[in-house]
DNA sequence: ATGGTATATCGGGATATAACGATATGCTAA
DNA sequence: TTAGCATATCGTTATATCCCGATATACCAT
């Protein structure tokens, strides 16, 4: 593979992972936040996350039972790339929607049991 | 398919697609060009620049005979993406080495026969 | 330790994708 | 019209990818 490149474009070039960088543009979620939204399972979404973390466009931090994804804004190069991606993502309903259940996602509530 | 944004990245995910905006970058292109360097089959090629041009990232005009290929810098978009993308492809030998042979690519010789 | 919860990994089935050779299409020139 | 060349499309095969349920791992609370 295309070293670093081939990985991110590859990483965003399938659907349901954009709309997981999607949801995570409107803050930093757990996986059962991220499952609930999405509406797939817990394994699927966990795989997603690992090939978008692999290809450095995200990464997580533990805390405790929970492990919290966010974007990677570190370098240059993420920041043009986020702001390439979110102006792809303006006027994209489901998506648009998508974002205001991020922010109101509550691990509290959704990730009991 | 995620209207216009999964096309984006997942044409540009996959490695001889990049390979091939890679070698536009140096200056457009016919098919037979392009096959000769990328060393894939000719209807291989095809297909590819098929993907990205249903993508908007490249765009074909008719010149007899020849087709020709170059990248669609119309929009900002694209402005962006193609900065994105070259910086992402300095460095690497093998792109580098491409854009030379592009560069020095002749349809004239190498589409004979 | 034990039980419970969140996440990661594994195995398998269905679908998508990339590659090729063969053939079709479209254009040019004689 | 015919021949020849560049490109596009088709049919097939091999591989990759996505999805799920089941299970393993890691952590917390009692």
């Amino acid at each position: 593979m295309l070293n670093k490149t081939g990985k991110i474009f590859k990483a965003l070039g399938e659907n349901n992972r954009l709309r997981i960088v999607n949801m995570l543009m409107s803050k930093p979620m757990c996986v059962c936040e991220i499952t609930d939204i999405i509406g797939l399972s817990q394994s699927t979404v966990s795989g997603h996350l690992r090939i978008l973390k692999e290809a450095e466009i995200i990464e997580d931090i533990k805390e405790g039972l929970w492990v919290e994804y966010s974007l990677m804004k570190k370098d240059e190069l993420n920041k043009t790339l986020f702001k390439l991606v979110r102006s792809l993502f303006d006027n994209d309903e489901l998506l648009e929607k998508e974002r205001r259940s991020a922010l109101l996602a509550d691990r509290n509530i959704l990730c009991k049991k």
